[in-house]
DNA sequence: AGGTGTTGTACCGCATAGAGGGACGACCGC
DNA sequence: GCGGTCGTCCCTCTATGCGGTACAACACCT
């Protein structure tokens, strides 16, 4: 048999772009995710030439694509064939978050967490190496679908995300830096895993999370990990503010608050110790295996 | 070249669900949004094995999808090795709506009508045969992400669906009625596609459309479309409340309102007259060419 | 008008991606 | 222990869907 050598050599030549190589493969699909995220980031409707270019592919292979990602409605074409998402995804991403069902029940405490710091105040999970928001409240009004929520940012960078990051087993936190590519917001973002390692040191010994001015200048956040009943972080809940209001200190008062807060919801959420170990985390999305 | 006869052959054995056929064909895709709607509809995570039974898929098949929208974040998995729908679909959800930015340019006159009308308000477009609804409002306040907003409803039997339908090129009419596979929720539903076509033609008479409990007993929508420039349907806005303060007295009164509410939303759309006609409807999920 | 660049759509043959059979190892409860 | 289930992995063979290419419909220039 020749087949030993085979897949070594198979893939380098074959895709221009490096494609996520791993055991599992569907190009057909591989593709059209990507077609969604291209989808995803441009503010316009895109033409099929436009998707062609920006994805370095062939005519016919991008027009078959759309023409199956239309007729499953995830994405739809504007009269004058450009395409964009579809609302089928908006569907489907709400009985995703429904499924989780987070939100509701963790939206009593969030609230008067607001109303009490009188600042903005967020509900994420973690997403690989993003942070999605699930939810905001601003002191008096709750901002519903604001142009944040549904949208993620990196862990790195974000209080939420390091302070679930700090909270995950070992070989989680090893798996999402490892896939972490920094970028520098600010020229106080931490872009090195080393400093990252440090600052998770800090996070676990502190209990809560600080992002200061590392994504924005200006912006200054305090975040604190919400837990299973193995301690493990399956959400997180921080409070942001211009660094006017959000002061080195008083950085420590607000920061119990949040830690309050995200003890009493820990506790609400309950998770009665059941048979086994892996009721675990039903709402960290498990990176890997 | 046995090429002509291949194609009619080919097909009715291979699969024993019956796929959608058309030109275009991407079986990986098309079984892994399958694998996506079958998610959607299960109230719980799902094994490989109860996805595999419910689609009729070899073990192999759905796992390879399965990893593969895993490594994608279509879907994730709990800790217990079932799959659910994942956060990046909410997260692609959001930002399809946001590009539409329907809603957030609705509200203002969206929330007077509520308050106005004393009942709940919904927004919603076409997709399909099916109603998928933008955003809600009750009368004292605006509910986000109620389990409503984001699902559909068929067509027919909702105000918002028939006044969009109404509205529509005649193609698009006859395209979209004959996908539609009709259920009957009450006993009052429009069964039929000639009892459709017939209340189509008061709602075009009337300008507005009843769902008079024809998909929940007790409970009577009115709903009026929003128009682009060329006077096709882009959207509809609707009150729902139980029988018994919508009643057959002030149906006319309340519809005046909402069709007064949905002028104004339609002028305010501004669509102002561009070069050529297929400015159309950036809005409206096209049904086919 | 008539060329000359775009678009999007359609067809087709060949290589390869991926379906499905099946082995394997982990875990369950008898 | 054994029989059952589960998920993972691998290999073979063929139908799939890739990418060339041809074409049709426009838009824009001289």
């Amino acid at each position: 048999m020749t087949a030993s050598l085979n897949t070594s050599i198979a893939t380098p030549l074959s895709e221009a772009l490096a494609k996520t190589d791993g055991p599992y493969q569907l190009h057909g699909l591989e593709r059209a995710v990507s077609v969604l995220e291209v989808l995803s980031e441009s503010e316009a409707p895109l033409s099929l030439a436009e998707i062609c270019h920006r994805m370095n592919l062939h005519k016919s292979t991008a027009h078959r694509s759309l023409m199956v990602l239309e007729r499953s409605a995830l994405i739809e074409r504007t009269p004058e064939n450009r395409f964009r998402l579809g609302l089928k995804l908006y569907e489907l991403g709400n009985r995703a978050v429904e499924q989780i069902d987070l939100r509701a029940r963790v939206y009593p405490f969030f609230r008067r967490l607001a109303m009490d710091v009188r600042e903005t105040v967020h509900l994420g999970v973690l997403q690989k190496t993003s942070v999605v928001y699930l939810d905001k409240v601003e002191p008096n009004r709750r901002i519903c679908m604001s142009s944040k929520i549904g949208s993620s940012n990196p862990v790195y960078c974000t209080s939420m995300g390091k302070a679930m990051l700090a909270f995950q087993p070992e070989e989680t936190i090893e798996k999402i830096v490892s896939s972490i590519r920094f970028t520098r917001y600010t020229p106080k973002t931490l872009c090195s895993r080393e400093k990252l390692f440090e600052h998770l040191e800090t996070v676990r010994r502190r209990g809560y999370a600080i992002d200061d001015e590392e994504i924005e200048l200006g912006v200054r956040c305090i975040g604190a990990p919400i837990f299973n009943e193995d301690r493990w972080a399956i959400a997180a809940v921080s409070v942001s503010g211009p660094t006017s209001r959000i002061t080195p200190q008083n950085v420590r008062a607000i920061a119990q608050r949040v830690l309050t807060c995200c003890r009493e919801i820990s506790a609400s959420l309950g998770m009665r110790a059941k048979k086994k170990s892996h009721v675990a985390s039903p709402f960290l999305t498990h990176y890997g295996s």
